[in-house]
DNA sequence: TGTCTAGAATTGTGATCACACTTCACCGCG
DNA sequence: CGCGGTGAAGTGTGATCACAATTCTAGACA
Protein backbone atom coordinates (compact mmCIF):
# COMPACT_ATOMS: atom_id res chain seq x y z
CA UNK A 1 0.00 0.00 0.00
CA UNK A 2 1.34 3.28 -0.99
CA UNK A 3 -1.01 5.63 0.24
CA UNK A 4 -0.78 7.21 4.08
CA UNK A 5 -3.77 9.40 4.64
CA UNK A 6 -7.27 10.15 4.26
CA UNK A 7 -8.92 13.06 2.68
CA UNK A 8 -8.90 13.62 -0.78
CA UNK A 9 -12.01 11.87 -2.49
CA UNK A 10 -13.36 13.09 -5.88
CA UNK A 11 -14.35 16.58 -6.81
CA UNK A 12 -17.41 15.53 -8.03
CA UNK A 13 -18.60 13.90 -5.08
CA UNK A 14 -21.52 15.76 -2.65
CA UNK A 15 -21.29 16.20 0.98
CA UNK A 16 -19.98 12.49 2.17
CA UNK A 17 -19.72 13.89 6.13
CA UNK A 18 -23.13 12.71 7.34
CA UNK A 19 -23.20 9.52 4.48
CA UNK A 20 -22.14 6.20 6.32
CA UNK A 21 -19.02 5.48 7.15
CA UNK A 22 -19.06 2.42 4.70
CA UNK A 23 -19.52 4.88 1.72
CA UNK A 24 -16.96 7.66 3.15
CA UNK A 25 -14.50 4.82 2.65
CA UNK A 26 -15.68 3.47 -0.42
CA UNK A 27 -15.39 6.77 -2.01
CA UNK A 28 -12.08 7.22 -1.04
CA UNK A 29 -10.58 4.28 -2.06
CA UNK A 30 -12.22 4.64 -5.09
CA UNK A 31 -10.35 7.98 -6.11
CA UNK A 32 -7.20 6.66 -4.52
CA UNK A 33 -7.41 3.95 -6.99
CA UNK A 34 -8.93 6.32 -9.83
CA UNK A 35 -5.49 8.75 -9.26
CA UNK A 36 -3.14 6.41 -8.84
CA UNK A 37 -2.43 6.31 -5.06
CA UNK A 38 -2.67 2.74 -5.23
CA UNK A 39 -0.36 0.76 -6.82
CA UNK A 40 -0.99 -2.85 -9.26
CA UNK A 41 -0.16 -5.28 -6.86
CA UNK A 42 -0.71 -3.20 -3.72
CA UNK A 43 -2.52 -5.76 -1.03
CA UNK A 44 -5.29 -3.64 1.02
CA UNK A 45 -6.20 -5.46 4.08
CA UNK A 46 -9.31 -5.00 5.80
CA UNK A 47 -7.66 -4.36 9.56
CA UNK A 48 -4.97 -2.33 8.40
CA UNK A 49 -7.18 0.03 6.27
CA UNK A 50 -9.57 0.75 9.33
CA UNK A 51 -6.88 1.28 11.83
CA UNK A 52 -5.73 3.76 8.93
CA UNK A 53 -8.66 5.48 8.56
CA UNK A 54 -9.50 5.17 12.59
CA UNK A 55 -12.79 2.93 11.91
CA UNK A 56 -13.87 -0.53 12.95
CA UNK A 57 -13.32 -3.06 10.28
CA UNK A 58 -16.91 -3.06 9.88
CA UNK A 59 -16.82 -0.14 6.95
CA UNK A 60 -13.65 -1.21 5.42
CA UNK A 61 -14.92 -4.62 4.72
CA UNK A 62 -18.06 -3.59 2.88
CA UNK A 63 -16.55 -0.79 0.80
CA UNK A 64 -13.49 -3.50 0.12
CA UNK A 65 -16.19 -6.35 -1.10
CA UNK A 66 -17.88 -3.42 -3.41
CA UNK A 67 -14.43 -2.74 -4.87
CA UNK A 68 -13.97 -6.19 -5.67
CA UNK A 69 -17.63 -6.49 -7.11
CA UNK A 70 -16.96 -4.21 -9.80
CA UNK A 71 -13.79 -5.58 -10.51
CA UNK A 72 -11.71 -2.75 -9.20
CA UNK A 73 -9.53 -4.87 -7.07
CA UNK A 74 -9.23 -8.45 -6.94
CA UNK A 75 -9.54 -11.45 -4.22
CA UNK A 76 -6.83 -13.28 -4.11
CA UNK A 77 -8.00 -16.99 -2.62
CA UNK A 78 -10.85 -15.71 -0.54
CA UNK A 79 -7.97 -14.59 1.85
CA UNK A 80 -6.73 -11.03 0.69
CA UNK A 81 -7.55 -7.80 -1.34
CA UNK A 82 -5.20 -6.36 -4.23
CA UNK A 83 -4.96 -3.86 -6.75
CA UNK A 84 -5.28 -5.84 -10.19
CA UNK A 85 -1.85 -6.48 -12.04
CA UNK A 86 -3.16 -5.43 -15.53
CA UNK A 87 -2.29 -8.59 -17.97
CA UNK A 88 -2.20 -6.82 -21.66
CA UNK A 89 -5.44 -8.59 -22.61
CA UNK A 90 -7.15 -7.29 -19.94
CA UNK A 91 -5.96 -3.98 -20.78
CA UNK A 92 -6.90 -4.04 -24.46
CA UNK A 93 -10.57 -5.31 -22.85
CA UNK A 94 -10.79 -2.43 -20.67
CA UNK A 95 -10.10 0.15 -23.13
CA UNK A 96 -12.04 -1.18 -25.52
CA UNK A 97 -14.75 -0.81 -23.34
CA UNK A 98 -13.95 2.67 -22.52
CA UNK A 99 -13.39 3.74 -25.78
CA UNK A 100 -16.87 3.04 -27.01
CA UNK A 101 -18.98 4.02 -23.81
CA UNK A 102 -16.77 7.42 -23.05
CA UNK A 103 -16.78 7.83 -26.81
CA UNK A 104 -20.91 7.60 -26.92
CA UNK A 105 -21.05 10.08 -23.82
CA UNK A 106 -18.86 12.26 -25.64
CA UNK A 107 -20.74 11.94 -28.45
CA UNK A 108 -24.19 13.01 -26.56
CA UNK A 109 -22.69 15.53 -24.32
CA UNK A 110 -21.50 17.44 -27.10
CA UNK A 111 -25.05 19.00 -28.03
CA UNK A 112 -25.90 19.73 -24.53
CA UNK A 113 -22.70 21.01 -23.08
CA UNK A 114 -23.40 25.03 -22.12
CA UNK A 115 -21.07 27.32 -22.95
CA UNK A 116 -20.12 28.09 -20.00
CA UNK A 117 -19.69 24.24 -19.30
CA UNK A 118 -17.16 24.70 -22.78
CA UNK A 119 -15.17 27.84 -21.14
CA UNK A 120 -14.68 25.98 -18.30
CA UNK A 121 -13.33 22.16 -20.68
CA UNK A 122 -10.87 24.79 -22.15
CA UNK A 123 -9.62 26.59 -18.92
CA UNK A 124 -9.04 22.91 -17.73
CA UNK A 125 -7.26 21.64 -20.82
CA UNK A 126 -4.94 24.79 -20.46
CA UNK A 127 -4.10 24.46 -16.64
CA UNK A 128 -3.72 20.72 -17.80
CA UNK A 129 -1.08 21.95 -20.25
CA UNK A 130 1.09 23.64 -17.23
CA UNK A 131 0.67 20.73 -15.11
CA UNK A 132 2.77 18.97 -17.76
CA UNK A 133 5.21 21.66 -17.48
CA UNK A 134 5.92 21.77 -13.90
CA UNK A 135 5.55 18.04 -13.69
CA UNK A 136 2.74 17.91 -11.46
CA UNK A 137 1.52 14.70 -11.87
CA UNK A 138 -1.18 14.51 -9.33
CA UNK A 139 -2.89 18.18 -10.40
CA UNK A 140 -2.76 17.14 -13.88
CA UNK A 141 -4.93 13.76 -13.12
CA UNK A 142 -7.43 15.46 -11.11
CA UNK A 143 -8.02 17.77 -13.55
CA UNK A 144 -8.08 15.33 -16.05
CA UNK A 145 -10.79 14.08 -14.30
CA UNK A 146 -12.91 16.60 -14.28
CA UNK A 147 -12.68 17.61 -17.56
CA UNK A 148 -13.44 14.25 -18.95
CA UNK A 149 -16.54 13.87 -16.42
CA UNK A 150 -17.75 16.99 -17.17
CA UNK A 151 -18.39 16.23 -20.80
CA UNK A 152 -19.68 12.84 -18.91
CA UNK A 153 -22.00 13.55 -16.74
CA UNK A 154 -23.30 16.29 -19.57
CA UNK A 155 -24.53 13.43 -21.52
CA UNK A 156 -27.67 13.51 -19.26
CA UNK A 157 -27.31 9.04 -18.52
CA UNK A 158 -26.46 8.60 -14.66
CA UNK A 159 -25.84 4.80 -15.61
CA UNK A 160 -22.98 4.74 -17.97
CA UNK A 161 -21.68 8.02 -16.00
CA UNK A 162 -21.83 5.58 -13.25
CA UNK A 163 -20.04 2.36 -15.34
CA UNK A 164 -17.29 4.46 -16.48
CA UNK A 165 -16.82 5.69 -13.19
CA UNK A 166 -15.88 2.11 -12.68
CA UNK A 167 -13.77 1.72 -15.47
CA UNK A 168 -11.65 4.37 -14.10
CA UNK A 169 -10.93 2.81 -10.77
CA UNK A 170 -10.04 -0.47 -12.63
CA UNK A 171 -7.31 1.28 -15.34
CA UNK A 172 -6.41 3.84 -12.99
CA UNK A 173 -3.74 2.02 -11.04
CA UNK A 174 -2.39 0.96 -14.39
CA UNK A 175 -2.65 4.42 -16.18
CA UNK A 176 -0.85 6.11 -13.05
CA UNK A 177 2.17 3.52 -13.22
CA UNK A 178 2.63 4.06 -17.01
CA UNK A 179 2.83 7.66 -16.36
CA UNK A 180 5.25 6.97 -13.73
CA UNK A 181 7.49 5.34 -15.99
CA UNK A 182 6.90 6.89 -18.96
CA UNK A 183 6.89 11.02 -17.96
CA UNK A 184 4.59 12.94 -19.50
CA UNK A 185 5.11 13.52 -23.18
CA UNK A 186 4.78 16.87 -25.30
CA UNK A 187 2.14 14.91 -27.66
CA UNK A 188 -0.57 15.33 -24.78
CA UNK A 189 -0.73 18.90 -25.15
CA UNK A 190 -2.97 20.69 -27.29
CA UNK A 191 -5.47 17.11 -27.67
CA UNK A 192 -7.81 18.24 -24.74
CA UNK A 193 -7.89 22.16 -26.17
CA UNK A 194 -8.76 20.33 -29.40
CA UNK A 195 -11.49 18.41 -27.63
CA UNK A 196 -13.05 21.60 -25.87
CA UNK A 197 -13.18 23.29 -29.82
CA UNK A 198 -14.67 20.77 -31.47
CA UNK A 199 -17.26 20.70 -28.55
CA UNK A 200 -17.65 24.13 -28.97
CA UNK A 201 -18.72 23.88 -32.86
CA UNK A 202 -21.11 21.32 -31.90
CA UNK A 203 -19.23 18.82 -34.15
CA UNK A 204 -20.01 15.48 -32.48
CA UNK A 205 -18.36 13.01 -34.81
CA UNK A 206 -14.93 14.96 -33.97
CA UNK A 207 -15.26 15.62 -30.59
CA UNK A 208 -16.02 12.02 -30.22
CA UNK A 209 -13.05 10.71 -32.21
CA UNK A 210 -10.66 13.06 -30.47
CA UNK A 211 -11.71 11.55 -26.84
CA UNK A 212 -11.10 8.04 -28.57
CA UNK A 213 -7.77 8.69 -29.05
CA UNK A 214 -7.16 10.82 -26.33
CA UNK A 215 -7.91 7.12 -24.49
CA UNK A 216 -6.13 5.22 -26.83
CA UNK A 217 -2.85 6.86 -25.18
CA UNK A 218 -3.42 4.79 -22.40
CA UNK A 219 -2.45 1.60 -24.46
CA UNK A 220 -0.10 2.79 -26.80
CA UNK A 221 2.56 4.36 -23.91
CA UNK A 222 1.67 0.54 -22.74
CA UNK A 223 2.60 -1.17 -26.29
CA UNK A 224 5.82 0.96 -26.15
CA UNK A 225 6.80 0.00 -22.84
CA UNK A 226 6.10 -3.47 -23.31
CA UNK A 227 8.33 -3.69 -26.40
CA UNK A 228 11.35 -0.71 -25.20
CA UNK B 1 -40.96 -9.61 -2.16
CA UNK B 2 -42.04 -12.29 -4.50
CA UNK B 3 -39.23 -15.23 -4.18
CA UNK B 4 -39.98 -17.77 -1.89
CA UNK B 5 -37.05 -20.24 -1.75
CA UNK B 6 -33.33 -20.16 -2.53
CA UNK B 7 -32.04 -22.20 -5.53
CA UNK B 8 -32.15 -21.98 -9.11
CA UNK B 9 -28.85 -19.51 -9.40
CA UNK B 10 -27.84 -18.24 -12.80
CA UNK B 11 -26.25 -21.39 -15.14
CA UNK B 12 -23.26 -19.62 -16.10
CA UNK B 13 -21.93 -19.80 -12.75
CA UNK B 14 -19.39 -21.98 -11.72
CA UNK B 15 -19.21 -24.35 -8.17
CA UNK B 16 -20.46 -22.22 -5.71
CA UNK B 17 -20.64 -24.81 -3.04
CA UNK B 18 -17.92 -23.77 -1.53
CA UNK B 19 -17.74 -20.22 -2.18
CA UNK B 20 -18.09 -17.79 0.75
CA UNK B 21 -21.66 -17.38 2.05
CA UNK B 22 -21.97 -13.49 0.55
CA UNK B 23 -20.68 -14.85 -2.68
CA UNK B 24 -23.32 -17.26 -2.75
CA UNK B 25 -26.02 -14.87 -1.67
CA UNK B 26 -25.31 -12.42 -4.50
CA UNK B 27 -25.40 -14.57 -6.92
CA UNK B 28 -29.04 -15.87 -5.47
CA UNK B 29 -30.30 -12.51 -5.51
CA UNK B 30 -28.69 -11.22 -8.91
CA UNK B 31 -30.17 -13.91 -10.80
CA UNK B 32 -33.57 -13.18 -9.54
CA UNK B 33 -33.33 -9.97 -10.49
CA UNK B 34 -32.50 -10.64 -13.70
CA UNK B 35 -34.89 -13.22 -14.59
CA UNK B 36 -37.43 -11.02 -12.69
CA UNK B 37 -38.27 -12.94 -9.30
CA UNK B 38 -38.23 -9.80 -7.66
CA UNK B 39 -40.90 -7.01 -8.64
CA UNK B 40 -40.13 -3.02 -9.23
CA UNK B 41 -40.34 -1.78 -5.71
CA UNK B 42 -40.52 -4.90 -3.86
CA UNK B 43 -38.53 -3.96 -0.70
CA UNK B 44 -35.75 -6.97 0.56
CA UNK B 45 -34.50 -6.20 4.01
CA UNK B 46 -31.51 -7.74 5.43
CA UNK B 47 -32.82 -9.63 8.33
CA UNK B 48 -35.72 -11.28 6.31
CA UNK B 49 -33.82 -12.66 3.58
CA UNK B 50 -31.00 -14.18 6.03
CA UNK B 51 -33.98 -15.87 7.62
CA UNK B 52 -34.91 -16.87 4.70
CA UNK B 53 -32.12 -18.03 3.39
CA UNK B 54 -31.24 -19.47 6.42
CA UNK B 55 -27.68 -17.58 7.46
CA UNK B 56 -27.02 -14.30 9.55
CA UNK B 57 -27.71 -10.94 8.42
CA UNK B 58 -23.50 -10.67 8.22
CA UNK B 59 -23.57 -12.29 4.32
CA UNK B 60 -27.04 -10.93 3.03
CA UNK B 61 -25.95 -7.13 4.01
CA UNK B 62 -22.83 -7.66 1.69
CA UNK B 63 -24.78 -9.08 -0.71
CA UNK B 64 -27.48 -5.97 -0.62
CA UNK B 65 -24.88 -4.02 -0.62
CA UNK B 66 -22.92 -5.12 -3.48
CA UNK B 67 -26.36 -4.97 -5.38
CA UNK B 68 -27.30 -1.45 -4.78
CA UNK B 69 -23.46 -0.18 -6.15
CA UNK B 70 -24.52 -1.32 -8.91
CA UNK B 71 -27.53 0.15 -9.43
CA UNK B 72 -29.60 -3.05 -9.30
CA UNK B 73 -30.89 -2.33 -6.16
CA UNK B 74 -32.23 1.33 -4.42
CA UNK B 75 -31.46 2.53 -1.44
CA UNK B 76 -34.50 4.74 0.52
CA UNK B 77 -32.88 7.15 3.07
CA UNK B 78 -29.77 4.78 3.99
CA UNK B 79 -33.09 2.95 5.76
CA UNK B 80 -34.18 0.12 3.30
CA UNK B 81 -33.45 -1.51 0.17
CA UNK B 82 -35.55 -2.04 -2.98
CA UNK B 83 -35.74 -2.93 -6.33
CA UNK B 84 -35.80 -0.13 -8.70
CA UNK B 85 -39.26 0.91 -10.20
CA UNK B 86 -37.42 2.65 -13.41
CA UNK B 87 -38.91 5.88 -14.85
CA UNK B 88 -38.99 5.92 -18.53
CA UNK B 89 -35.78 8.18 -18.68
CA UNK B 90 -34.03 5.72 -16.37
CA UNK B 91 -35.09 2.87 -18.97
CA UNK B 92 -33.47 4.42 -22.14
CA UNK B 93 -30.66 5.36 -20.45
CA UNK B 94 -30.66 1.77 -19.75
CA UNK B 95 -31.32 0.26 -22.91
CA UNK B 96 -28.68 2.45 -24.91
CA UNK B 97 -26.05 1.27 -23.03
CA UNK B 98 -27.26 -2.33 -23.40
CA UNK B 99 -27.73 -1.69 -27.56
CA UNK B 100 -24.14 -0.52 -27.65
CA UNK B 101 -22.33 -2.78 -25.24
CA UNK B 102 -24.36 -6.15 -26.20
CA UNK B 103 -24.07 -4.96 -30.08
CA UNK B 104 -20.31 -4.57 -29.54
CA UNK B 105 -20.10 -7.87 -28.26
CA UNK B 106 -22.14 -9.47 -30.78
CA UNK B 107 -20.06 -8.13 -33.29
CA UNK B 108 -16.83 -9.24 -31.67
CA UNK B 109 -18.62 -12.57 -30.67
CA UNK B 110 -19.72 -13.31 -34.65
CA UNK B 111 -15.88 -13.97 -35.53
CA UNK B 112 -15.12 -16.44 -32.63
CA UNK B 113 -18.25 -18.57 -31.84
CA UNK B 114 -17.75 -22.15 -32.94
CA UNK B 115 -20.36 -24.27 -34.90
CA UNK B 116 -21.08 -26.13 -32.59
CA UNK B 117 -21.79 -22.91 -30.38
CA UNK B 118 -24.20 -21.88 -32.73
CA UNK B 119 -25.77 -25.05 -33.34
CA UNK B 120 -26.65 -24.68 -29.82
CA UNK B 121 -28.03 -20.98 -30.19
CA UNK B 122 -30.38 -22.00 -32.76
CA UNK B 123 -31.73 -25.10 -30.67
CA UNK B 124 -32.42 -22.73 -28.08
CA UNK B 125 -34.17 -20.39 -30.55
CA UNK B 126 -36.48 -23.39 -31.66
CA UNK B 127 -36.89 -24.17 -27.96
CA UNK B 128 -37.40 -20.42 -27.18
CA UNK B 129 -40.49 -20.68 -29.54
CA UNK B 130 -41.65 -23.32 -27.97
CA UNK B 131 -41.35 -21.65 -24.69
CA UNK B 132 -43.51 -18.62 -25.77
CA UNK B 133 -46.83 -21.67 -27.52
CA UNK B 134 -46.51 -23.00 -24.02
CA UNK B 135 -46.43 -19.55 -22.25
CA UNK B 136 -43.48 -20.68 -20.36
CA UNK B 137 -42.30 -17.61 -19.13
CA UNK B 138 -39.75 -19.32 -16.72
CA UNK B 139 -37.87 -21.44 -19.07
CA UNK B 140 -38.65 -18.64 -21.80
CA UNK B 141 -35.98 -15.92 -19.84
CA UNK B 142 -33.81 -18.66 -18.22
CA UNK B 143 -33.03 -20.05 -22.10
CA UNK B 144 -32.85 -16.08 -23.21
CA UNK B 145 -30.44 -15.33 -20.86
CA UNK B 146 -28.15 -18.65 -21.92
CA UNK B 147 -28.66 -17.91 -25.80
CA UNK B 148 -26.90 -13.95 -25.24
CA UNK B 149 -24.65 -14.76 -22.51
CA UNK B 150 -23.42 -17.54 -25.05
CA UNK B 151 -22.61 -14.90 -27.58
CA UNK B 152 -21.94 -12.16 -25.10
CA UNK B 153 -18.90 -14.62 -23.53
CA UNK B 154 -17.73 -15.61 -26.69
CA UNK B 155 -16.71 -12.29 -27.56
CA UNK B 156 -13.84 -13.04 -25.38
CA UNK B 157 -14.13 -9.77 -22.92
CA UNK B 158 -14.76 -10.86 -19.84
CA UNK B 159 -15.03 -7.28 -18.21
CA UNK B 160 -17.56 -6.61 -21.36
CA UNK B 161 -19.45 -9.34 -19.93
CA UNK B 162 -19.25 -8.73 -16.27
CA UNK B 163 -20.88 -5.21 -17.24
CA UNK B 164 -23.65 -6.45 -19.16
CA UNK B 165 -25.09 -9.01 -16.43
CA UNK B 166 -24.63 -5.67 -14.38
CA UNK B 167 -27.39 -4.22 -16.72
CA UNK B 168 -29.46 -7.30 -17.29
CA UNK B 169 -29.91 -7.24 -13.48
CA UNK B 170 -31.17 -3.56 -13.53
CA UNK B 171 -33.29 -4.30 -16.33
CA UNK B 172 -34.71 -7.48 -15.12
CA UNK B 173 -37.31 -6.86 -12.81
CA UNK B 174 -38.76 -3.84 -15.17
CA UNK B 175 -38.62 -6.33 -18.40
CA UNK B 176 -40.33 -9.34 -16.49
CA UNK B 177 -43.24 -6.58 -14.99
CA UNK B 178 -43.87 -6.03 -18.71
CA UNK B 179 -43.67 -9.73 -20.10
CA UNK B 180 -46.18 -10.08 -17.18
CA UNK B 181 -48.79 -7.19 -18.17
CA UNK B 182 -48.69 -7.65 -22.23
CA UNK B 183 -48.08 -11.80 -23.02
CA UNK B 184 -45.50 -13.05 -25.22
CA UNK B 185 -45.92 -11.49 -28.91
CA UNK B 186 -45.58 -13.49 -31.75
CA UNK B 187 -43.35 -11.09 -32.84
CA UNK B 188 -40.53 -12.64 -30.50
CA UNK B 189 -40.48 -15.69 -32.69
CA UNK B 190 -38.16 -15.84 -35.34
CA UNK B 191 -35.72 -13.12 -33.93
CA UNK B 192 -33.54 -15.46 -32.34
CA UNK B 193 -33.11 -17.64 -35.00
CA UNK B 194 -31.91 -14.73 -37.84
CA UNK B 195 -29.31 -14.09 -34.89
CA UNK B 196 -28.45 -17.47 -34.90
CA UNK B 197 -28.11 -17.79 -39.07
CA UNK B 198 -26.68 -14.17 -38.95
CA UNK B 199 -23.59 -15.64 -37.30
CA UNK B 200 -23.44 -18.59 -38.72
CA UNK B 201 -22.69 -17.17 -42.39
CA UNK B 202 -20.41 -14.75 -40.43
CA UNK B 203 -22.27 -11.55 -40.92
CA UNK B 204 -21.19 -9.51 -38.05
CA UNK B 205 -23.04 -6.28 -39.40
CA UNK B 206 -26.57 -8.23 -39.55
CA UNK B 207 -26.11 -9.95 -36.35
CA UNK B 208 -25.40 -6.83 -34.46
CA UNK B 209 -28.54 -5.18 -35.98
CA UNK B 210 -30.81 -8.26 -34.63
CA UNK B 211 -29.57 -8.69 -31.17
CA UNK B 212 -29.94 -4.21 -31.05
CA UNK B 213 -33.69 -4.94 -32.42
CA UNK B 214 -34.12 -7.46 -29.65
CA UNK B 215 -32.77 -5.18 -27.24
CA UNK B 216 -35.68 -2.96 -28.08
CA UNK B 217 -38.07 -4.98 -27.95
CA UNK B 218 -38.02 -4.12 -24.55
CA UNK B 219 -38.60 -0.22 -24.74
CA UNK B 220 -41.38 -0.58 -27.31
CA UNK B 221 -43.41 -3.01 -25.41
CA UNK B 222 -43.00 0.09 -22.73
CA UNK B 223 -43.68 2.75 -24.77
CA UNK B 224 -46.94 0.44 -25.96
CA UNK B 225 -48.01 0.06 -22.13
CA UNK B 226 -47.13 4.14 -21.19
CA UNK B 227 -49.27 5.06 -24.48
CA UNK B 228 -52.25 2.48 -24.23
C1' DT C 1 25.03 -21.48 3.57
C1' DG C 2 20.78 -23.17 2.00
C1' DT C 3 16.33 -25.52 2.91
C1' DC C 4 12.52 -27.14 5.32
C1' DT C 5 9.40 -26.99 9.09
C1' DA C 6 6.87 -25.51 13.12
C1' DG C 7 4.62 -21.78 15.36
C1' DA C 8 3.09 -17.17 15.62
C1' DA C 9 0.88 -13.31 13.44
C1' DT C 10 -2.40 -11.88 10.10
C1' DT C 11 -6.07 -12.65 7.06
C1' DG C 12 -11.27 -12.69 5.55
C1' DT C 13 -15.72 -14.69 7.12
C1' DG C 14 -19.62 -15.16 9.86
C1' DA C 15 -22.29 -14.41 14.07
C1' DT C 16 -24.07 -11.49 17.59
C1' DC C 17 -25.03 -7.34 19.99
C1' DA C 18 -26.03 -2.25 20.81
C1' DC C 19 -27.79 1.74 18.76
C1' DA C 20 -30.31 5.34 16.39
C1' DC C 21 -33.74 5.97 13.27
C1' DT C 22 -37.93 4.87 10.59
C1' DT C 23 -42.20 2.59 9.77
C1' DC C 24 -46.45 0.94 10.95
C1' DA C 25 -50.41 -0.32 13.61
C1' DC C 26 -53.32 0.33 17.21
C1' DC C 27 -55.69 2.87 20.55
C1' DG C 28 -57.79 6.93 22.28
C1' DC C 29 -59.52 11.40 21.63
C1' DG C 30 -62.36 14.67 19.17
C1' DC D 1 -66.86 7.62 12.43
C1' DG D 2 -62.53 9.81 11.45
C1' DC D 3 -58.06 11.56 12.73
C1' DG D 4 -53.74 11.97 15.21
C1' DG D 5 -50.29 10.62 18.38
C1' DT D 6 -47.68 7.01 20.70
C1' DG D 7 -45.34 2.79 21.40
C1' DA D 8 -43.73 -1.47 19.54
C1' DA D 9 -41.58 -3.68 15.80
C1' DG D 10 -38.43 -3.44 12.17
C1' DT D 11 -34.54 -1.10 9.73
C1' DG D 12 -29.49 -0.48 8.36
C1' DT D 13 -25.04 0.62 10.59
C1' DG D 14 -21.09 -0.13 13.27
C1' DA D 15 -18.36 -2.65 16.74
C1' DT D 16 -16.58 -6.80 18.64
C1' DC D 17 -15.61 -11.60 19.06
C1' DA D 18 -14.63 -16.50 17.56
C1' DC D 19 -12.83 -19.19 13.98
C1' DA D 20 -10.49 -21.49 10.24
C1' DA D 21 -7.25 -20.74 6.80
C1' DT D 22 -3.33 -18.49 4.99
C1' DT D 23 1.02 -16.12 5.24
C1' DC D 24 5.06 -14.85 7.36
C1' DT D 25 8.98 -15.65 10.31
C1' DA D 26 12.28 -17.82 12.85
C1' DG D 27 14.86 -21.60 14.08
C1' DA D 28 16.77 -26.10 13.37
C1' DC D 29 18.72 -29.35 10.56
C1' DA D 30 21.58 -30.83 6.68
Amino acid sequence: MSVAAPQPVSPRQGDLSHAPLNEQVYQQIRWDLTVGNHRPGDKLSIRRLAKLLGTSAMPVREALKRLASERALEVFGNRSFAVPVLVPKRVSDLFFIRSSLEGSATELATGTLTLRQIDRLAELAMLMDRDIDSADTAGYVTRNYNFHFTIYTAAGNADLVSIIEGLWAQTGPFLAAVVREVEMADDWRQLHGRIAEAIRVRDAAEARALIEKDISWGIEYFNQLAEG
